[in-house]
RNA sequence: GGGAUCGUAGUUCAGUUGGUUAGAACGCCGGCCUGUCAAGCCGGAGGUCGAGGGUUCGAGUCCCUUCGGUCCCGCCA
């Protein structure tokens, strides 16, 4: 082979008159006869080669035969191109390559899919075949997007003095939280490995052992189902910092942040991200992720509805309204499918009104006085002509979730969610546990190692429900990015979370002994965030699956395509691992 | 665990009310062609209609089961 003097994406005028190797994929073969064009394409870009068989040397039937994504190693002149043959669309097209000698490196099959362009063929063959459509403009964009933010990430956090520290992916198992990917022991009979959710425990030990800002760049396993901006293997910027508060963190993951943005993609965030207690994201945008991209919020309509005649929402929890301006253009139809879309998340029923000439019409109108209370409620809400209110009463998460979807799913078909803007908000004010009707006992709606917001322990005993903890999300665009918190670095405060979570002293202390054991060896106070590393290249990649940033993803039924993972294993292997398999009960 | 949707040539799709030999484009193979850049023109090959079962004189089409992809609910501290 001979070895490349250049890349196939940068040759240009300069290079006229020069001799050059070329090594690369046929992305295309041209031909005319006498006279054939390859346009030979490496990661760098395309270069036009020529083939004209009245000056090659060599054998021209060969160069008849080439087809997509043969391997070349091609030598030859660079030339300018002749007038009018001028490729604006390629960085290299004002020049092209007139080979005299060609060798082929490998003879490609027939193509299972074009790669010019990768929505040619079903996602299940593109993934089979994934070694092909990563040849693909779009997914070689996206890895380099990926790339470049391990590069911003790394340089900005190194600069501000964290050290990066790798944990064990072979760790205890902790049934908290998402269920766990288990790795058997051979050597002790029994007993499991699981793979970390998160790095959280070791982080905190870290802080205790002084490395008083830590990060890492770290694969992280959750075996539960997946979504299209979720995987069961993904990668988390694990952060923590010791002697630190809330407002601490936020300036520097905002710094962080606004780097990132400015560094891959050179867009400028705003230095400071404005702030939403989670209260008031659930009660406004109906999600604890919100798109604050446009401007449509949940209203309480409760009080209008009390006074009309529609007796349905008599009895809800609350009663919220969505404007949705110019929305009186929705057909029975429309609206039809906007029902059955908020019935998934358990509303019963979705009412609206049309406005218009200044009073309601359509749906329940019917039930509001006309001269009263249909023109409090346009003016209330700050609808005008034209535009549709929707209305869902029901119990309160129900009514915020449902309205909340909704709101998004309308963004959406409208395009009021502007593709190149990025709204980055905070999210804080978590509530410190939910209620599990089915376990009967508090689960942590964070983790058991966040901070409650108060710092007298006796709070924790009166009324859990309603205490807040020192959580926080970092959203944009409608995706959680990175989720953090204050963390117990008193021990008394940790056991009494335990307990409250249903965990008697000796559970607690088999489950995470030794995380409050360290705790008492000088610790402390701190606490951190950890990003959504694939989430946040989606953002940067302008797409909404997360598998288009990833290398190598799985399926929603978490196999993968190309190598049939997961597979059975030898019964040898698993004589020595002491698992037998059982058939599954029907 | 549940819901929706898709599966027909190598690929993307069409295929009417259940009715003769399942079509098109791209790709592939062959031929022509010296300035293309989605090259063009001519010809050809290529099908277990995802799999299994059922209804029917007859099934790509209807029914059941099953496998796989995608999206969503639950789940994801």
């Amino acid at each position: 082979m001979n070895k490349r003097t250049h890349t196939c994406g940068e040759l240009n005028a300069n290079h006229v008159g020069e001799s050059v190797v070329l090594n690369g994929w046929v992305n295309t073969v041209r031909l005319h006869g006498q006279v054939v064009f390859v346009d030979l394409r490496d990661r760098y870009g395309k270069t036009q080669i020529v083939f004209n068989s009245e000056d090659y040397p060599g054998d021209f039937d060969a160069v008849k035969k080439l087809s997509m994504e043969d391997v070349l190693s091609v030598t030859g002149t660079v030339q300018n191109r002749g007038e009018g043959a001028v490729n604006p669309d390629l960085s290299t097209g004002e020049i092209e390559v007139m080979i005299s000698k060609m060798e082929m490196l490998n003879e490609a099959a027939p193509l299972p899919f074009i790669i010019s362009d990768r929505h040619s063929a079903e996602e299940d063959l593109r993934l089979k075949y994934r070694y092909i459509e990563l040849r693909t403009d779009e997914l070689q964009n996206n890895l380099k997007i990926r790339h470049k933010t391990y590069q911003a990430v790394r340089s900005y956090l190194s600069g501000q003095d964290f050290m990066e520290v790798e944990t064990p992916v072979l760790m205890k198992s902790t049934p908290e939280g998402a269920r766990d990917y288990l790795v058997p022991s051979r050597i002790h009979h029994g007993r499991f490995y699981a793979l970390p959710q998160s790095p959280q425990i070791y982080k905190q030990i870290l802080m205790i052992s002084g490395y008083d800002r830590y990060f890492q760049i770290v694969k992280c396993f959750r075996d539960e189902d997946l979504r299209a901006d979720r995987q069961p293997e993904f990668t988390q910027i694990d952060i923590e910092m010791s002697f630190v508060d809330e407002e601490m963190i936020f300036a520097q993951m905002e710094g962080l942040t606004c780097n990132v943005f400015k560094e891959v993609i050179g867009v400028d965030l705003p230095k400071s991200f404005p702030r939403l207690t989670w209260d008031d994201a659930m009660d406004t945008f109906g999600s604890d992720k919100p798109d604050t991209r446009f401007d449509l919020f949940l209203q309480d309509v409760k009080p209008f509805t009390d006074q009309s005649d529609f007796n349905a929402f008599k009895s809800a929890e609350i009663v919220k309204g969505l404007v949705v301006p110019g929305g009186a253009k929705y057909s029975r139809k429309n609206i039809d499918g906007f029902t059955y879309f908020v019935k998934k998340y358990k509303a019963k029923g979705l009412a609206w009104m049309k406005a218009d000439g200044g009073q309601l019409t359509g749906g329940i109108s019917k039930f509001f006085d006309e001269e009263a209370l249909q023109k409090e409620l346009i003016t209330e809400t700050g609808m005008n002509d034209g535009d549709i209110i929707f209305i869902i009463g029901d119990e309160k998460e129900i009514t915020l979730t449902a309205l909340g979807a909704l709101r998004v799913e309308i963004g959406k078909a409208e395009g009021f969610s502007n593709t190149g803007e990025f709204k980055p908000i905070w999210v804080t004010d978590f509530p410190m546990f939910e209620y599990d009707a089915e376990a009967d006992r508090y689960i942590a709606m964070h983790h058991p190692f966040t901070a409650p917001s108060s710092s007298d322990i006796k709070d924790l005993e009166t009324d859990p429900g309603s205490l807040k903890s020192r959580g926080y999300d970092l959203t944009m665009n409608g995706y959680e990015i990175a989720g953090g918190s204050i963390r117990n670095h008193k021990p008394e405060f940790q056991a009494k979370i335990f307990e409250l979570l249903g965990m008697d002293e000796a559970e607690a202390t088999a489950r995470f002994g030794f995380l409050v054991e360290a705790l008492k060896y000088g610790t402390p106070p701190h606490g951190g965030i950890a990003f959504g590393f694939d989430r946040l290249v989606m953002l940067l990649a302008g797409t909404s699956n997360i598998r288009d940033v990833i290398a190598f993803p799985k399926t929603t039924s978490a196999t993968s395509l190309m190598d049939e993972a997961p597979s059975s294993v030898t019964n040898d292997q698993l004589a020595e691992l002491n698992i037998r398999i059982v058939n599954k009960k029907k």
